[in-house]
This record gives C-alpha cells, structure tokens and sequence, in this order.
DNA sequence: GTTCTAGAAC
DNA sequence: GTTCTAGAAC
C-alpha cells in the first residue's frame, strides 16, 4: 500500500507486526492501576506480565531495579509488560522508558481520575498491596499529585493515553483487552482533554476531614499554581521533529509534512482516535455497477470541489485497491486541473479496511459502496468491510436503517467492539448506494445516464452531507463531555459499550417466546380474516367486525380488550369529547392517555379495518399525508407555546392497540409514564417508524418495511442524542434530562425531526 | 396499553 | 436493605 500524493516507496516487509509491549501506567494510589492491569490481562488473548513494584519483593517492599529486571527478562520472552507503579514524574519513568526499542512500543496509561476519587479509594483499601491504608493514604496521594507530571511522547513514549474519568478508562480497557499477540496500535497521544483544572476545590475540604499534615494542606494555593504552571507547558504537546515519531509507521511521513498535529486529537473518548477529520471512499458504482469512468470521475471531482471547502480541515481521500486504477488517475488528473488542495483531497492506494495499519492513514470515516439491503457479503468493497468491522457493524446498521435507495447514504456509529474502530480508529461507516449501470444487479438503469449521473451526485452529496454531520456530532459530543466532568463526576454510566455483549441465552429464549406469542397472534388474526375471505369489501368487514365484537370475540380477543380503547374513539369520536381535541372526516385528534413526553399525542385514522400499519396499501397514501399534515399543524402549535421542544411524527412496526395511530412526541422523553425498555425503545429504534420514511415507501412501494422484531423492544438502552447506553431506565432518564448532544445524522436527515422555525437552522 | 408483584440485581 | 425488571393478569 502506498500514498499516491507522494510516491514514497512502500517499505513492505518491515516487521512491524507482533512487537511486545512495555505499557507504563502513570497515576497516584487508588487511581486504579492494578485494577487496569488485572482487566486487561484477563480478557487479553496477548501474553501480559505485570510488573508491580509492591508486590516483587515477595513481602518486603521491592526495588525499582528489581522491576526493571523482571520486566527485561519478560520482553525477552516475547511477553507484555505492565509497569503497575505510579511513575508519576518524568525522572521514575525514564529507565523504563529505554527498555523500548525499535522493537518495543513504549506506552503509558495515563489514570488521571480526580483526586479525591483516588484518595477515598485508597482510604477504603483494606487489603492493598502496598499498605497504603487508612488517613495517610490522603495525604500521600495529595503529595504525590503535586510531583505529577504528564508523560510526553518526546520521553520515548510511542503511545500516551490519557484517561480523565471513568468512561476513558473503559475505553482504555477495550483497546488493550481487543489488543491480539500480532496486533500493534497507532502511535500518538490520545485523549487529553482539559489540561487545567488538575486539582479540584472539592478536595480540599474533603482533606480537612482526614488526618493531612498541616503543609499539605496550607500548601493548597501552591499545589494549583504549581499544576497549572506544568500544564501550560503542556498545552502544547510536541510532536513534530521527534525522532520517533517522524518515523512513524514507517511510510506515514507525508502525514506529518502535512502539519498535522497528532498530539492535539484530545477531544471525547468518542473522537480519542480521530486527529484531522477524514473521510476514505471508494469510487461509487464504476465497478459491480458499471458506471462510465469518466463520467463519475467528473462527478467526484465535481462534488468534491463543492464540499472541500465546507469541510473546514477535514479530508475526503478516494481510495482503490489497485495501484492500475484508471478512476483514481482520471480523479488525480481532473482534481489538479480544477487546483483542489492536495492536503484536503487526495486519492489512496490501498486496502480501506486497513489504511491506518498498512498505510499510515488515518480515517475516521469510511464510506462503503453497499448493496440496497446494506448486508454483507456480495464482493468488493462490501464484502471486505463487513468482513473487516465484524458482526457489529452489521448489528449498528440495523439500528440505523434496513434498505437504501439509490443516491443515498447513511451513516453507522461503528461499535469500539468492531476491530475496525480498535484498529484502524474508524468510529463511523457511511453506507452509500450508487445508481446501478448493470444489468444483473438490483435497479438497473438501462443506461440512463441522465438519470444515473444524477443519482451518482445525489449519492456523493449525501455520502458528504454523511461525513459533515459527523463532524459536527463528534465537536459538540467533546464539548458536552468536557461540561459533564464538572457535574458528574463519577461518569461510570456514561458509554458502557461492549459491556451489554450478554445477549445470549436468556434473550434467545426470551425473544423465541416473543415470537410465539407474536406468530400465535398474528395466525388469531388472520385466521379469523381467512376464514372469511381475504378480499371482502372493507364495509363487510366492518360488519363481520362487529359481530367479533358481540358474538365471537376472537377478534377482540387477539387485539386484547384493553387494546380497543383507540378503535372505539375512532368509531365514535362524539361520546369521547372529554379526550378527543380535533374530529375530521379522516381522523380524530387526542392527547395519549399515557404521555411518555412533554406533548405526545395521537392522530387516529377513522377508516375501519385500518388497524395498524401492516393493513395500509397505496390506497391510503392520501390518509397518511393527511395524518402527517394534522400532526405538524399540532406541532406548530406546541412550538408555539415551547419554542425548545423537538419532535418526531411515527408509527410502531407493531402497535398493541388496535386502530392505526401516529404519534407525535416530543423528543425530551420527560414523563413519569415512561417506566421500562419497552417504551423506550418502542421510540427510539428502528420499531419506530417515522411518518416521512412511511409516505415514501408506501408511496413508493405500495406498503411500509415494518421492523416487526419484537428484540428491538428489549434492545440495551441508548440516548437518542448521543447514544450513549445506560444499565437502566432511571440511569437512562436522568441522562437523557441533561444531554444535550446533537441528535444522530440519521435523525437529522429528511425533516425525521421537527423543531420551531428559529431553531431550524442550528442543529438540534 | 397499565398495574401488580416476585424475585433478581445491586 | 433498596432498586429495578419482567411476567401475568387485566
């Protein structure tokens, strides 16, 4: 693989797989060192030692050489190290340091947790190693805290870590735990976000209570001039000019002549492996679908001319495979006529599942060139990136969208259990599907290149429109997080991915139930249709209706009795004045009886027989849009009393009361009435289906995709801003009460959401 | 859809 | 001990 921009030769062959570890954890007592290790080693599939300066003296305490020593006999052996001691000082860290070599990474671990945390965990520790117990513990941790001294990369370190809280150190956690014998990961410093603020007021007082000699605690003002005059030293991180870093990776130079500073990707711990934005695509539809080369190069470049510049620093990278490809060189060459900056727009030779491995790039983005039913398999770029991030990437998409047309795109968060984010820092997959000049694949256009170039733009444009998005997201995520340091500190239950992994045996049985209870009720059903004949007018249907109601029941026992509720209002609007606030011809307007947010209310159709939104054909079309068109009227009134409200209109996939509803909700999901997953996630997944998604496919194809899998109600619980998971609904709503992150891409997209008119220009 | 509650999880 | 979920009944 090699940079085209430059023509460095790749230097193929270097082994640079398979090198050992030293990992230096730096941080005070109680910061949960130790703890890190034992995780790590314990679900790590790479041989680990720790080296832990408490415990090699067998009993008595142990020596720094002592360590050194075990630690040099460890690498020899081809195993890992950890150095689980505190070095925090530049001076107790240097000789551990040298026992890198060019085959040897050095990182550290930085476990910058608030002090007060790591003193009362060392006050709790009873049976600690090292015997730091009790009230001293405080005064020792709060003196080692004003040694401290961040490690920087131009101390040797290849990779520096910063955890600042305790979602950072999950994270930390999940990169070194998915770290196999072969694996390596990128170089560079990642994850330092506030450089100030090292020592909170807080502790302080918290001192006052333990038994702290009196200079630690009259030393106060000193302890934070003294940090905040290291920090200002290390607000800017060196880089550059480095021995080993411009070494890095070996064929990455170019990254670097670019100015890029890979030290200032501080950020969030969703963006802890971005540095400069970019996005890697392949070219869209010039190779299964046949599209003339050089139409879809003047395409690209075309649009990539358009959105270079709305990138700010990010960059787009076209990336082929193969070092002939003749759509690369036509981009290459019609990029330079139009002078597009090289540092933003580049194409790439190379694998994209494995740019930043094999090719020193780094993407955080990457596009994929998807089937319409965004599942794996098939070849080329599809195959190769659903076989590269794992089976979670196929789980994310099914969360975002099941099907794409042609010209658009959607973008996936990429799980940090995929092997694609842990190795190659890819935090998102765009799945993009371009028109089709095949005659063997799926919307074939005949060669309609009117069409197909149109559709090729579109596809672009949303494929970018995708990216800025992300941009976007992943800016004002950090901001966010940093703002939720102060009032959260304990911050545990903030991204708790790839701890949610036990879905096996208790929901298979579970969702199997489901699905017999669901399979049970739909044969009730439609064997009481069957019976009476599947294409009866609607007004005997009605009828038979009714006699289910008086005579038979069964009808009325498969919806349940309590499922009747809508239907009769919708019948009979007039003798439920008390709760109906709007009756037309077409439907009927009432405030949900159970609101699960600030505003939730319902637009009932009237047409008998329409019970939910399996029953809807293309005949109904005009009903939706009316439904839809009452639905926004009401919401242009609630905006009007609550200017900050945000809403989506939708259907369930499956509702459990009878007579298609649509419900308009407010997006702040503040409601006592919402107590368990299944109405959270009844709204916020792919269950719910939004009534502007629903006309375009009933429009378009005569009925709506309904997401009937009843696993989605029981799906782990995720903010529908951030998306952040959360063990329970109590944890989930007092989250979700303060987030304030932008609302995904996909919600962004196609008016999903609807916001007042003064706020629709900022992203909500 | 909700309510009630046993028992799992913390 | 309390909190929270999830199944049964309605």
């Amino acid at each position: 693989m090699e940079m085209e921009i430059d023509d460095t030769p790749k230097p193929k062959g270097e082994e640079t797989k398979g090198k050992p570890i030293v990992v230096i954890l730096v941080g005070a007592p109680g910061s949960g060192k130790s703890t890190f290790c034992e995780q790590v080693m314990a679900s790590s599939t790479r041989p680990w030692v720790r080296i832990c300066q408490d415990t090699i003296g067998n009993g008595k305490s142990g020596t720094k050489s002592q360590c050194l020593k075990s630690a040099a006999s460890a690498l020899n052996d081809g195993k890992s190290v950890f150095i689980d001691r505190c070095n925090l000082d530049r001076e107790q860290r240097a000789e551990f340091v040298k026992l890198g070599n060019p085959n040897v990474d050095v990182h550290a671990i930085v476990l910058d947790l608030p002090a007060k945390l790591c003193i009362s965990r060392s006050v709790k520790r009873t049976g600690h190693e090292g015997n730091l117990q009790g009230g001293k513990a405080a005064a020792v941790v709060n003196r080692m805290l004003q040694k401290k001294e961040f490690p920087k990369l131009s101390e040797g370190f290849t990779r520096i870590t910063f955890c600042q809280n305790e979602s950072d150190v999950q994270a930390a956690h999940n990169t070194y735990s998915a770290l196999g014998p072969l694996d390596t990961l990128p170089n560079g410093s990642f994850g330092q976000k506030n450089p100030d603020a090292k020592i909170q007021l807080g502790i302080m007082r918290f001192l006052k209570k333990v038994e702290v000699p009196a200079n630690t605690v009259s030393d106060a003002n000193s302890i934070q001039s003294s940090v905040s005059h290291k920090n200002t030293e290390e607000k800017e991180p060196s880089y550059k000019g480095h021995d080993n870093i411009s070494s890095f990776s070996g064929n990455a130079s170019k990254e670097l002549k670019e100015g890029e500073n890979l030290a200032v990707c501080s950020s969030g711990s969703h963006a802890s492996l971005n540095n400069t934005p970019t996005l890697a695509f392949p070219s869209i539809s010039t190779s299964d679908f046949q599209f003339n080369l050089e139409k879809a190069s003047d395409i690209i470049v075309e649009v990539v001319e358009e959105y270079v510049n709305k990138l700010g620093s990010a960059r787009l990278v076209l990336v082929d495979v193969s070092h002939k490809s003749k759509i690369l060189s036509l981009v290459k060459t019609k990029a330079a006529q139009k002078n597009i900056e090289l540092n933003k727009f580049f194409t790439f030779v190379g694998d994209i599942t494995k740019l930043y491995s094999e090719g020193g790039l780094r993407c955080n983005v990457i596009a994929n060139a998807a089937n319409w039913r965004l599942k794996p398999g098939g070849g080329g770029v599809n195959a190769a990136i659903f076989n590269a991030a794992g089976p979670a990437l196929e789980v994310a998409t099914k969360e975002q969208a099941q099907s794409l047309h042609p010209g658009k795109a959607v973008v996936v968060p990429l799980p940090s259990t995929s092997p694609l984010f842990s190795r190659e820092g890819v935090t998102h997959v765009i799945h993009v599907l371009g028109p089709n000049m095949n005659q063997h694949r799926p919307n074939f256009l005949n060669n309609d290149y009117i069409k197909g170039c149109q559709i090729l733009r579109e596809a672009y444009t949303s494929l970018f429109e995708g990216f800025a998005s992300i941009i976007r997201t992943q800016g004002k995520l950090a901001k966010v997080s940093n703002e939720n340091l102060d009032s959260n500190p304990s911050g545990a239950q903030e991204v708790i991915e790839g701890a949610n992994t036990k879905h096996s045996p208790n929901n298979d049985q579970k969702s199997k139930r489901e699905h017999e209870h669901d399979y049970d009720r739909s044969k009730k059903c439609k064997g009481s249709q069957d019976e009476i004949g599947a294409d009866i007018p609607e007004s005997k249907i009605g009828k038979v209706d009714k006699n289910n109601d008086k005579i038979d029941g069964s009808m009325t026992k498969a919806w349940g009795s309590w499922a009747q509720a809508l239907h009769k209002i919708a019948m009979h609007p007039q003798t439920h004045k008390d709760v109906v606030l709007e009756i037309s011809d077409d439907v009927v307007v009432l405030n949900d009886l159970y609101p699960k947010a600030r505003r939730h209310l319902l637009v009932l159709a009237r047409s008998e027989g329409l019970d939910r939104l399996s029953d809807v054909s293309k005949d109904h079309l005009q009903l939706l849009k009316t439904m839809h068109n009452v639905g926004l009227k009401w919401v242009e009134k609630f905006l009007q009393e609550d200017a900050s409200l945000i809403f989506r209109l939708g259907y369930h996939s499956v509702p459990s009361m009878r007579q298609l509803h649509l419900h308009v909700i407010s997006q702040d999901f503040d409601s006592k009435n919402l107590k368990n997953k299944k109405h959270w996630n009844s709204f916020n997944t792919a269950f719910f289906l939004d009534s502007v998604d629903v006309l375009e496919e009933v429009s378009s194809h005569g009925k709506a995709t309904l997401r009937d899998d009843e696993s989605l109600l029981s799906m782990e619980l995720r903010c529908h801003r951030c998306r952040s998971a959360h063990p329970n609904i109590p944890r989930l709503k007092s989250h979700i009460s303060n987030c304030q992150a932008p609302f995904p891409p996909s919600l962004l997209q196609n008016s999903r959401l609807v916001l007042a008119p003064c706020n629709a220009g900022i992203d909500p």
